[in-house]
RNA sequence: GGUGGGGUGGCCGAGUGGCUAAUGGCAGCAGACUGUAAAUCUGCCGGGCUCUGCCCUACGUAGGUUCGAAUCCUACCCCCACCA
């Protein structure tokens, strides 16, 4: 049996990871890595479809509610943290699965990123002060110039480029290149996919439904919080229409549909993601299918893969670790 | 019924004689992606082709003026506002 290896389930929102993960659990004696940024942060459940309470004490998650709203997480957090939460569910004689939507913290876990260097603190407070001044296309010109090697993309990839040249000395990209980190699994990917269509009704159901069961409620407390509106936990499409109509920058009856629309997008870059940046081994699943289903076959190629243990010392394990 | 404003590409919305297949924005499609990543960016976006160019169809409808019209004129249809 190979402890490194390790099913990572990855697909757009709304196409049924938590479900399947959930089957699968059934068949295997495995605990959740989530690999998703938004839902590691705290008191935003609804906006963010978090598992539920139910499949949470069923199936012990990692990464979700860890961080405040106001808090800052980031993918290399969640490459240091995920090892921790790896060697703790082998510690209990369970099977880690990654699941989740976030392409960045998918690679950081399964590839690694780079070894960053120690950027001070304040040091980069204050330049982050500085660059808040800059126009867009000066930050840019400005980070080409710090690193040769910067390809572009905006504001905020421009941001961290002159963050890390500055603070660090070298240009990011060489970082990237020298500093490589070791990947904390060997990965065997399951991409779940649905024709178009399918997702677009998913979602548009799921936005009502986030509005039904108080999305707006829901943020309208974390921002009596004291939080900005920039806060880093409610940047995130569904949190951030609500946080709109809360401002009064738009109206109540918009907000479903923008976050419909909002989701589609996102969905679309996810589908990107795994279709061009996941290497590997990497098995497409059709998720219009049932998740049981689904988790079966995961299960059988799991088990193939890496002598997984049969499902009758899963009954046992669960109900010796139950809270 | 009267007066005024308006009908532009899937939607919103510029454009008031040639440089216009028609500025922008939205939506859509494709792509990029190493620590803010549900973020941040890039390209395409009427149709067709022998695709550094060519052809067709387009600015409510039908005519007209003009070398040339989304842009001017006429009639008609529809929408909105105000007055009746």
């Amino acid at each position: 049996m190979d402890a490194d290896s390790v099913p990572v389930i990855v697909g757009p929102t709304a196409i049924g990871k938590t479900a399947v993960a959930m089957a699968l659990a059934e068949l295997i004696p495995l605990e959740v890595v989530s690999a998703d940024s938004r839902q590691v942060y705290r008191r935003l459940d609804i906006g963010t479809a978090k598992p539920g309470r139910r499949e949470r004490s069923r199936v012990p998650h990692h990464g979700v509610d860890i961080a405040e709203p106001g808090e800052r997480y980031s993918a290399g957090r969640f490459a240091l943290e995920s090892q921790q939460w790896l060697a703790d569910i082998r510690g209990r004689g369970k099977l880690p699965v990654v699941v989740g939507g976030t392409g960045l913290y998918v690679r950081a876990i399964a590839d690694g990123l780079f070894l960053e260097p120690p950027l001070e603190a304040d040091r980069r407070q204050a330049l982050e002060t500085w660059t808040g001044r800059l126009t867009t296309a000066d930050l840019v010109r400005w980070a080409g110039r710090l690193d040769p090697g910067f390809a572009g993309g905006g504001r905020q990839r421009a941001t961290r480029a002159v963050e890390v040249a500055l603070l660090s000395g070298y240009p990011l990209t060489w970082w990237q290149q020298v500093a490589r980190a070791e990947a904390a699994i060997r990965p065997w990917y399951v991409v779940l996919t649905a024709p178009r269509p399918i997702i677009h009704q998913r979602i548009a159901s799921r936005s009502s439904e986030m509005i039904r069961r108080g999305l707006i409620e829901e943020v309208a407390a974390v921002l009596a919080e004291g939080h900005l509106a920039g806060a880093p936990g409610l940047d995130g499409v569904g949190v951030r229409e609500a946080v709109e109509y809360l401002h009064g920058q738009r109206d109540r009856d918009s907000v479903p549909e923008a976050i419909t629309i909002a989701t589609r997008q996102y969905a679309k870059r996810q589908q990107t993601w795994f279709r061009h940046q996941v290497t590997g081994t990497v098995w497409t699943l059709d998720a219009t299918r049932p998740p049981e289903q689904l988790a079966a076959e995961i299960a059988a190629v799991w088990r193939q893969r890496d002598q997984v243990p049969p499902a009758a010392d899963h009954l046992s394990a669960r109900s010796e670790s139950g809270t």
